[in-house]
DNA sequence: ATGCAAAATGACCACCTGGTCATTTTGCCG
DNA sequence: CGGCAAAATGACCAGGTGGTCATTTTGCAT
C-alpha cells in the first residue's frame, strides 16, 4: 500500500532495520523534526535509496503507522481472548496489564502513538486518530458488553461515560508508565514492582469508588 | 524575564497584539514547526522587529508559556475560592465546569498545553510539563486534603493513586471537550449543552464506582 | 563470460528556517 | 528647528530539509 515494490522485494533483514530505524527516527523527532538524513544516515544507505522503496516522507510514516497499528491489533486480540473467562474487573486488570507490557516491549511504537495524538502537520493526522480511536472502542466495547451481559456493571451509567472513564484511565496509566523514567515529583511508579499494587488500586476506586 | 526591554516600552496594545499572534502560531504549529516568518508576516512587522522584541524563537515561546501559564493560575486559584464551602464531590464539578470555561474561552493557550506535553525537541520541556504538573497536583491536592479532612472519601484508598485518577480523568475530559468538533466518532460532546450532563456522569461514577 | 534489468548511489536543487546587522525611520527633548 | 537615541527595517547568511536523477554497481539468467 505504503511501500514500493523495490522495498517488499528487499530481504526480511534489511525490510527490518529500514523499519526499526524509522521507528526510531520518528518515534524520538516526531513527523516533523524527523530527517530522512538522519534515517539513512542511521542505515548507513544512499538517500536516493529510500526513495526508492518510499514515494516521499509520508509514505514512510504511514507505513510505519500501518505496522504499528498492526502490532497493536495482535496484543489486544491476545488479552482478549485469554482474559474471555475471567469476571470484567480482573479483565480490566488483565487489559491493563498487557497494555504495560506492550509499552515495556515497544516503547518507542507507544511513543509515535502520543505523538501522532497531539502533534500538528501530520498528514492524515485525523484518519490515524481515528483508527486507533475505533481499535481502543471496539476492545473496551467487547469488554463492557460482556460485564454488562454479565451483570457486573450498574446499568444506570451512560455507557459512553463509562467508555471514556475507561478509556482515559487505561491511557493515562500507560503514559504515565512509559514516562516514569523522567517523572520527576511523586510518579505512580517509583519503585520497581509497584505496577501490580497500582493496577489494583485503579481498577479498585473504579470498581467501588471514591466515597466512603 | 524572556523579553527585551525594547518590547517592555511597547503600547499595550502592540504588546498584546505581539503575545496573540505567537499564541496562535505556536497553538497550531507546536515549537518547531511554528515559524518566526509566519508571525512577523501576519503582524505586518518586519523580521528584524521581533528579534528586538525577543533575543530568539526559545525566548519567544517561554514568554508565551509563563503568559499562559499565569492565566491558568489565575482561573484555579478563582475556582479555588469560589467552591471553598462546597462538598468535595461538587466541588470536583464546580472544578470541571471551571475547567470547560478555560478550554472554551482560552483555545489556543490549552492547546500550547497539549502540544508541549507531547512535542519533541522544545527547549526545557520537562521544566514546562514539571511546572504544570505541580499546578495541577498542588490543586487536586488542596481538594482531597478538604475532602478526606471532611471523611467525604474512603480512607483505604492510597492518595497518590487518588490523585492520578482525578488527574486523568479531568485532563481527558478536557480534552475530549476541546476536541469535539473534530470527533469523527462517538463523542461525549455530541449534543450541545450535554457538558453539565456529562459532568454529573463522571463525577458520580467517581463517586459510587461501576459496580452494582 | 555476457547481457541486462533492478537496485544503489550521492551530487545537486529549490525551498525554508532562525538569526544578523548596517542602514533608515521615528519620535521625543531642548 | 536640530540632534540624537531608540526602534524598525529587510537584504542577507549559513545550515538544514525533502526530493530528483543521471550514473554506477549488483546479481542473476542465459
Amino acid at each position: 500500500m505504503y511501500a514500493r515494490k523495490t522495498f517488499l522485494g528487499l530481504s526480511e533483514e534489511k525490510r527490518l532495520k529500514v523499519v526499526d530505524a524509522a521507528v526510531s527516527e520518528f518515534s524520538e523527532k516526531g513527523y516533523n523534526r524527523a530527517s530522512i538524513n538522519s534515517i539513512v544516515a542511521a542505515l548507513g544507505i544512499a538517500k536516493g535509496s529510500i526513495f526508492q522503496y518510499f514515494k516521499n516522507k509520508e509514505s514512510l510514516f504511514l507505513f510505519v503507522f500501518e505496522y504499528a497499528l498492526g502490532m497493536v491489533k495482535n496484543n489486544l486480540a491476545g488479552v482478549r481472548e485469554s482474559s474471555l473467562e475471567e469476571p470484567f474487573f480482573e479483565r480490566l486488570k488483565s487489559s491493563l496489564l498487557a497494555g504495560v507490557g506492550f509499552v515495556e516491549e515497544h516503547p518507542r511504537l507507544y511513543s509515535i502513538y502520543l505523538r501522532i495524538m497531539f502533534e500538528g502537520g501530520i498528514p492524515f493526522r485525523e484518519e490515524l486518530v481515528e483508527k486507533v480511536r475505533r481499535l481502543s472502542a471496539k476492545y473496551l466495547g467487547s469488554l463492557l458488553i460482556q460485564g454488562i451481559a454479565r451483570r457486573e456493571i450498574r446499568s444506570d451509567l451512560n455507557i459512553e461515560t463509562q467508555t471514556f472513564i475507561l478509556d482515559a484511565l487505561f491511557d493515562r496509566f500507560l503514559m504515565a508508565y512509559s514516562m516514569r523514567h523522567l517523572d520527576a515529583g511523586p510518579s505512580l511508579f517509583r519503585e520497581p514492582g509497584s505496577v501490580n499494587k497500582r493496577v489494583d488500586e485503579v481498577v479498585e476506586a473504579l470498581r467501588s469508588g471514591l466515597a466512603p
